[in-house]
DNA sequence: AATGCAAAATTTTTT
DNA sequence: ATTTTGCATT
């Protein structure tokens, strides 16, 4: 009996081919994890491969996390030197050791989101561009796209030769490039970029690591861009045992460069490939799997696969309609509530995946009110938040001195009196002079016209000076906790005494607690080496397993998770899909809509809870969405509805002709549930007195009668005169 | 230089 | 609706 025998053919296929290009099409809940565990097992244990020559690539740390720890309880030794790491790690792992051959130093920093930002506002104020034509966020996404496909500043302004705009943005690329490096910077995208660089143009640091790599595993190929595949082609191209892991029909990252073709082609590319294909799916029931085979066939362009299960039929999928979101999040709340005390589920069974993260709010909301344990995954990325990117600006400026973003950031926080114009002069001496920020700083004294202000900054470069120093024999928790003490960060907040100031109070103590559990598991912990830890984490990562809490997260975090009790949130055309997707004229866009619902339906094991709402706040205004276009490709054999009276009732007018529309476009069977009834007479008359859920009291002003519903005014006694349809209002009579 | 208010942007998804 | 940003004021 071996660990192999409980595999399936299929996957003892892909398990035994060990030579050459592999393409493992592996379907939702088909054990790709499991499949590529044995795989390296089998390669160390049977084919006698030394563990030192296996790189494994997943896109997340989380990902990264478990499998090798399912690796470690695979294989008996040598499993801690196998190479297990993300994309941007992997990078940044090879970058620190060479990259001084690009001309950087090693101890670079990573900017996030936020620094990109940063640095771009700079650039187009010392270009003179109009941010009001050309928008921040629209340039950094347009060199993103660039580097996603490996063109630089150069190549770049070659290709856009004559289009006017084009030779702009091509000027801000080569500037925001030439101020991170004079940072001794890299964004997320320069992480691959530069690596590809680097084993371009030194065939000594390619050869070994050629050398070392002999055998690479891909996991999520599906969401490789054009960079991350020419890194790991570079890389596979002397021995060519390169095995990639993906399913296409999960592929939901184009948005950012994700090349789909990098999966479609690879038998083009690689002509030798073994190609296998994963079907047996092992996690969900009959009923979830056809409800996502029936939802997923309707896109085009795929490779040909049908998920199959041995497991039972299972329950209904649940499919519920409300007047508004509070209704539905208030229904899901109890439902789970309900279900712990049954004990059919536990917390963490139960998961909530909406299209947006601002849908998060309602939810937590009821979460608060009903007392259940929950966790949001996304958002704010707690490395984001104000506090700790201020504390950790101090960190990275102790690290790398030139880093002139992070020591902008805390110059003057907290106020030490150093104003916009002083730090102007400083700035402009520092261009004049060909030296950083933080150099410029040191030599405050030189800087004419400084004034009374030289001191400050004196005392801030004493300050950072000394902490520097103290770093050969001080850890990073010490350093921490002196920066705390000497700025008096956390005694400013205490004084502030206010709600928001005791949640980043706590923020900074989870940064300590995390400085410290980062120092206890690494074999030799440095600054350098936690900063880089911090700038990798996704927020995924940190979702642990054990504790018992609801999780809520996007479609696109839930990826690569599953869970036994799924609620799909806010399935309405305009949301999911997207408003954006449903109005573009590139009719792929839907498709990856489509994708990601049919991700969000193979997250589930058993049971499964569609829920949408009639109306909805989003900006401050009142939408009124169709139910999503996905859900009336499930045959409704499969749904199980649950019709109440408060359920069916009438749309407004406006959307009447929308639906009847859609119904008629629509091939697919339209379920009963989306058939609209005629309404009933009203309970109340004009000159009556009624109530409003938010607006309070208010007298009838006048009734007409639509075709299919009643529009009432009413004139309140707070909130002014309102017009309203009757179904949506809920209005009640009071009795005088 | 710090505070406070009005205007504008935000929301599709993130390593 | 809420949050961020810019601008003007003190």
């Amino acid at each position: 009996m071996s660990i192999y025998d409980t595999l399936n053919t299929k996957q003892k296929e892909a398990v035994f081919q060990t030579d050459g290009p592999v393409l493992i099409l592996a379907g939702a809940g088909s054990g790709k994890t499991r499949v590529l565990t044995h795989r390296v097992a089998y390669l160390i244990e049977e084919k006698g491969i030394n563990p030192w020559n296996i790189m494994a690539i997943t896109f997340t740390n989380k990902a990264a996390g478990e499998m090798r720890e399912r690796v470690d309880g695979l294989v008996g030794f040598g499993a801690e030197s196998i190479w297990v790491s993300t994309f941007h790690s992997t990078c940044v792992r090879i970058l620190r050791r060479y990259i001084d051959r690009l001309g950087y130093d090693h101890n670079f920093t990573i900017y996030d989101t936020d620094d990109q930002k940063t640095i771009m506002k700079e650039v187009c104020k010392y270009l003179d561009i109009d941010t009001k034509v050309y928008k921040e966020k629209m340039l950094l996404s347009a060199i993103s796209k660039a580097k996603d496909e490996l063109i630089g500043p150069i190549q770049y302004r070659l290709n856009v030769q004559g289009d006017y705009s084009k030779e702009k943005i091509a000027k801000v690329y080569e500037e925001y490039q030439k101020r991170l490096k004079s940072n001794n910077a890299l964004d997320f995208d320069d992480l691959i970029v530069k690596t590809v660089e680097l084993f371009r143009d030194n065939e000594d640091v390619l050869d070994y690591y050629q050398e070392r790599f002999k055998y690479i595993m891909v996991d999520e190929y599906q969401d490789t861009n054009t960079a991350q595949f020419q890194l790991i082609s570079i890389l596979a191209s002397k021995y060519r045992n390169l095995c990639v892991v993906g399913d296409d029909d999960q592929s939901i990252y184009k948005f950012r460069g994700a090349n789909i073709s990098n999966i479609l082609d690879f038998e083009k590319v690689y002509n030798e490939a073994t190609v296998i294909k994963l079907e047996q799916n092992y996690r969900s029931t009959q009923t979830i799997l056809d409800a996502a085979n029936h939802v997923i066939q309707n896109n085009f362009g795929r490779k040909d696969k049908r998920l199959w299960t041995e497991n039972e039929e299972g329950e209904k999928i649940a499919y519920r309609q409300f007047q508004n979101a509070y209704e539905e999040a208030e229904y899901i709340t109890e439902d789970i509530a309900q279900k712990v005390r049954s004990g059919a589920y536990e917390y963490n069974d139960c998961a909530i995946l909406y299209r947006t993260n601002a849908q998060s709010r309602t939810f937590e909301e009821k979460f608060i009110l009903a007392n259940i344990p929950y966790k949001i995954v996304g958002g704010i990325n707690f490395y984001a938040r104000k506090e700790i990117k201020d504390l950790l600006a101090y960190l990275k400026t102790i690290d790398n001195a030139k880093d002139d973003l992070s020591v902008k950031r805390i110059i003057n926080v907290p106020k030490r009196g150093i104003g916009a114009a002083t730090i102007a002069k400083v700035q402009d001496f520092a261009i004049a002079h060909e030296m950083s920020f933080y150099d410029a700083c040191r030599v405050v004294e030189d800087i004419p016209s400084i004034g009374k202000s030289g001191a400050k900054i004196k005392l801030f470069v004493n300050f950072i000076q000394v902490l520097r120093s103290k770093l050969e024999f001080l850890s990073v928790t010490e350093i921490m906790n002196e920066i705390i003490e000497e700025t008096g960060y956390v005694r400013d907040l205490e004084a502030e005494n206010d709600e928001e100031a005791i949640a980043r109070i706590q923020n900074i103590d989870e940064l300590i607690s995390k400085i410290v559990t980062y120092e206890e598991s690494t074999d030799e912990p440095s600054l350098s080496g936690f900063l880089e830890e911090v700038a990798l984490v996704a927020d995924i990562d940190s979702l642990a397993e054990d504790s018992n809490h609801v999780v809520l997260m996007t479609l696109h975090s839930a990826k690569g998770l599953e869970f036994p009790n799924v609620y799909l949130a806010g399935m309405e055309d305009g949301i999911f899909p997207s408003y954006m997707t449903i109005t573009s004229d590139d009719p792929t866009e839907i498709e990856e809509e489509r994708r990601l619902c049919y991700v969000g339906i193979t997250r589930a094991r058993q049971h499964l809870t569609l829920t949408c709402a009639k109306q909805r706040m989003i900006r401050g205004e009142t939408q009124y969405n169709k139910v999503s276009r996905f859900i009336k490709e499930i045959p409704s054999s499969f749904v199980d509805l649950e019709v109440t009276e408060d359920k069916i009732q009438e749309m407004p007018k406006s959307m009447l002709y929308q639906q009847a529309r859609n119904t008629f476009q629509s091939k697919v069977f339209e379920p009963k549930m989306f058939q609209v009834k005629k309404a009933e007479s009203l309970t109340y008359g004009i000159g009556d007195t009624v109530k409003h859920i938010k607006f309070g009291t208010g007298v009838v002003t006048a009734i007409v009668e639509g075709g299919k519903d009643y529009e009432v005014t009413v004139a309140f006694n707070t909130a002014g005169v309102k017009k309203m349809f009757a179904s949506f209002a809920k209005l009640k009579k009071v009795e005088q």
